[in-house]
DNA sequence: CGCCGCATTGACTGCATTCAAAAAAAGTGG
DNA sequence: CCACTTTTTTTGAATGCAGTCAATGCGGCG
């Protein structure tokens, strides 16, 4: 149950075969709720289990003199450290942004299932690498992008996820961020994040109220990010090789 | 014998068992030499080799507006397109800088072995997994750190992986990358790189002539760039689980 | 020898940061 | 449910770091 979301996204993209989404349903699964706010685990730690987000965000971060900068979101159906399977200390802390519900699967039980069954093991790495085209994007953001583009862009790749997922309705969607945390994230100071979100705001791109985010004009929003969502490789168009 | 440099660093990482090492060697390689600035392959390109680098330097970019963004630089004994062996199409240019030498393994034939010899790809996620380590580090970098930590960080690392790999003799190594290259990479301007070198020399940390760095004092770079190398996992402390 | 790419420096500009303070919203406990 | 506290958002004003523009110097290569 907990694995569907992530499952789901994978049946659009490569059409996860029956046999592997059986696997992946018979993981012994432990639920628990972590709080706004709660570390998830932290740099240095060595990983026991491996997490799946069922609802809620997650958000790695790390601390580099006196700013804590994010470096990735995790939405629904999204594991976000499969990399403890294969590296055993983790180089970043993870926090829960509001709160949020996740499953957690023990390392060695994940792993036998892996070493059963290769094809599934191929399905986590291809996750690795589209995590890795998504942190590439993420330094195009706050190296490359303005203000604005960056904040655009950070929402159009968060609708985009949460569609896959089907948590985007009626143009909108929830996310608890505060603007601290998308300045944390965009390593644009909160001052100016206000501003330049009021900016989206007065050009009828967006609008955020009540801790949703409505796409007022998504494909406005996507020419100032200049946002190609191919990176994502959501689609059946990108299926892998084999 | 073109796999030989990322035998040896996986060796001094992980172990790499003989019988892996011996399946690496036996991959039939073509050997091809790239001139500076020669595109490797463009965004958008479907792959029909996987990539290894034998002497050289690449570095993956892409175009956000008028701007040129490094994304990753590849040395010696890196595999910078392990990403093409699940994921159809590029999302990235991949360039050499200064003269390069490159082995080209044929994607099925690579596909194959990984296929027979599931701790090899392991060995391959594996490489994934730090490949993603380093883009969170350079994020960090281009958001986070201010210009000399965030050049002193390149640095610092270039260092260890070329360390990694043996091409650090006497605290110097060669690098082809012009000041524009850096602030490519850096989000920077490249006039800004140059005071910002400036600086590193006059504080007697480094020096850069004849596209050699000497680290004269790396103790001190490090602690400019608030360098700490466990996210390459380089060491043996951090062998994987199983 | 001359060209061209790269490095270097100065002067000016401007965008984003910082500081500060008020308004609004969200959370908490009686 | 209301009063109180805390967090978050919003705005203004001043500052400063890094960007742009432009000119010169340097060095390697044909």
């Amino acid at each position: 149950m907990p694995t569907t979301l992530f499952a789901r996204r994978l049946r659009e993209a490569i059409g996860l075969s029956p046999e592997d989404h059986g696997a992946l349903k018979s993981l012994r699964v432990t639920e628990r709720t972590i709080g706004n706010r709660e570390l998830l685990c932290r740099e240095g730690d060595v990983a026991r289990h491996c997490t799946v987000v069922i609802s809620g965000f997650l958000a790695k971060y790390k601390i580099i003199g006196d700013r804590e900068q994010i470096l990735a979101l995790h939405v629904s159906g999204d594991f976000p450290d499969l990399q403890t399977l294969q590296l055993r200390t983790l180089d970043h802390n993870i926090i829960s942004i509001g709160r949020s519900r996740i499953g957690q699967i023990s390392i060695s039980e994940l792993q036998g299932l892996l070493d059963a069954r290769p094809s599934l093991a191929h399905v986590f790495w291809r996750e690795t690498l589209i995590e890795a085209a998504i942190f590439r994007e993420w330094v195009c953001n706050v190296a490359a992008r303005d203000a604005s583009g960056n904040i655009a862009h950070l929402i159009c790749e968060l609708a985009a996820r949460l569609e896959a997922v089907g948590m985007v309705q009626d143009d909108s969607f929830q996310i608890p961020l505060t603007q601290q945390d998308i300045a944390n994230a965009s390593g644009i100071s909160a001052v100016h994040v206000n501003r330049t979100l009021r900016d989206l705001r007065n050009r009828n791109l967006m609008s955020w109220e009540n801790r949703t985010i409505r796409l007022l004009d998504f494909d406005g929003l996507k020419k100032v990010a200049d946002f190609h969502p191919d990176y994502l490789h959501l689609g059946l168009r990108d299926r892998p090789h084999r």
